[in-house]
RNA sequence: GGGCCGUUAGCUCAGUAGGCAGAGCAGGUGACUCUUAAUCACAAGGUCAUAGGUUCGACUCCUAUACGGCCCA
């Protein structure tokens, strides 16, 4: 018999002498009246308190022991001692292994040493944890067990804990700060039956009843859309999208977005939501406008550059280029490789993550795209190649994308076409046909965002439960 | 998809020109009624990722595979 096994078996003897104490080692509710760290903000001696929580750590004494608690909160730590908990309940205190759950009522005090601590006067079992947990110094380092179990992950790391209630509050922020501007939260079907909104490779689904093919969204943006050219004026969906495709520190296949529309705004207001709603964040969740971000600093007060992709090319480059038709060529002068069939936009944008994208630390629109990479963008009035549309980088990522929308029913059938794409969507085309009013919409990534904020390096951080391969058991 | 790196006890990590597999924590037994990475004593714990190969002998060298990480596409 391995170790592993021996631990486990030597937990279930506990559990078997529990039952034949009588006690249920997988109790039931339980009232609590405080937590970790209420007690201590609010100290108060021989102040009587219940509280639940895991043992995370356990110093037995002889006829007393000392554990540390882990509730939500955070942690404290209780006392046990012979003679108050009498001879029978102080044993079963004993039996108690790092990982169980168990509830306490006791009264507050401090120990010599300042520890503001719980002396137990009765305890219940709550939970009997059969699987030894990570130690406690190290914590757990492996970085496919913490994705994989990410439970024990959150259980022995407090940080990553912290991490997650960063991004819930990053969120919850944003949601208020587009409800209190009079946006409306929407939600629009994740499964599509033509994938729309993004030019990404979809997951195929089937829908039996229906006996139709089905697609995972990529992108809600058609039915945002459809809802502003039914009055819905200001809408936004934080949303889940799933795209077939690569898996690296800055993808995973679902990622969170959030996608807002506002009627009678272009792309220039929504460079400024854009800024308002990440300078808001940051104020809210950290107080700064100054951002750490693996090593790199990077400031938000001052108001995010806007630059042209060209003059963004030019800058990086030292390569000036009047017309999308000398970008071929540049890209040959530069070394950067591309397929013959790919556009001149296409080819624009490679050069673009090779020579500038990397070098954007601090936030900054690159404004105009070529209008062949952009179908669904409403065109320059002066330069028919291009369209209203921006990217957002900070820290040599992009954050967010947006455009003014195209409203021409005419113009986006035309635009679909020379997309050469397998299947029109006449559904929307058809609602653009009832008239969408001008229109500015813009898409932000979540977990980006959160990676920056949380400081993170891989995407796999800032997600709880990470796409890996599954194991075989 | 390509390159590099990793995989040793439940966890964190050592290890050897190729020659009996090591520690701390966790777990077990015992001592200890204010400890906090508690302390002390004793005992236990291993398919060295998997499958082949080279060798008298492989955790160590070679090949393949699996899973993961980093970088690139």
């Amino acid at each position: 018999m391995n170790l592993a096994d021996e631990i486990i078996r030597s937990r279930y003897g506990k559990l078997e002498k529990l039952l034949n104490e009588g006690i249920d080692p997988f109790g039931s509710k339980y009232e609590i009246t405080s937590n970790s760290k209420e007690i201590k903000d609010n100290f108060k001696e021989e102040r009587r308190v219940r509280i639940a929580g895991r043992i995370i750590s356990l110093r037995q004494h002889g006829k007393a022991c000392f554990a540390n608690i882990k509730d939500s909160k955070g942690e404290i730590q209780v006392y046990a001692k012979y003679d108050a908990l009498g001879e029978k309940y102080f044993s079963i205190f004993t039996m108690l292994d790092i990982g169980d759950f168990i509830g306490i009522s006791g009264l507050v005090f401090k120990t010599r040493k300042g520890e503001i601590t719980v002396s137990v006067d009765e305890f219940t079992f709550l939970t009997k944890s059969l699987h030894p947990l990570p130690e406690k110094y190290h914590g757990l380092r492996d970085v496919e067990t913490r994705y994989r179990q990410r439970y024990t992950d959150l259980i022995v790391n407090n940080e990553v804990t912290n991490l997650f209630v960063l991004r819930s509050s990053i969120i919850y922020k944003i949601r208020e700060f587009l409800n209190k501007n009079d946006f409306l939260e929407v939600e629009t079907p994740m499964m599509q039956s033509i994938p729309g909104g993004a030019s990404a490779r979809p997951f195929e689904t089937y829908h039996n009843a229906l006996g139709i093919k089905l697609f995972l969204r990529v992108s809600p943006e058609l039915y945002l859309k459809k809802l502003v050219v039914g009055g819905l004026e200001k809408v936004y969906e934080l949303n889940r999208c799933f795209r077939n495709e690569g898996i690296s520190t800055k993808h995973n296949p679902e990622f969170t977005m959030i996608e807002i529309y506002q009627a009678y705004a272009d792309y220039s207001d929504m460079m400024d939501l854009t800024e308002r709603i990440i300078k808001f964040v940051a104020k809210e969740i950290s107080g700064s406008l100054d951002i750490d971000y693996q090593g790199k600093n990077i400031k938000l007060d001052t108001p995010w550059k806007r630059i042209t992709l060209l003059e963004a090319i030019k800058e990086y480059t030292g390569e000036e280029i009047k017309s999308l038709d000398e970008i071929k060529e540049l890209a040959v002068k530069l070394k950067i490789e591309f397929q013959e069939e790919e556009n001149e936009g296409e080819v624009l944008d490679h050069i673009f993550g090779e020579y500038v994208e990397p070098n954007l630390i601090d936030p900054t629109f690159i404004v105009d795209y070529p209008a062949i990479i952009s179908p669904l963008a409403k065109k320059k009035k002066d330069s028919p190649d291009w369209v209203e549309r921006f990217e957002l980088y900070i820290a040599g990522q992009e954050l967010g994308n947006a455009y003014s929308e195209l409203n021409d029913p005419i113009e986006q059938r035309e635009r679909f076409q020379t997309q050469k794409k397998e299947k029109i969507d006449e559904d929307f085309l058809l609602a653009l046909e009832y008239g969408l009013p001008p229109t500015g919409g813009l898409g932000i990534g979540i977990d980006r965002l959160v990676m920056i904020f949380a400081n993170a390096h891989s995407i796999k951080d800032v997600i709880l439960f990470p796409q890996l391969r599954p194991i075989e058991y």
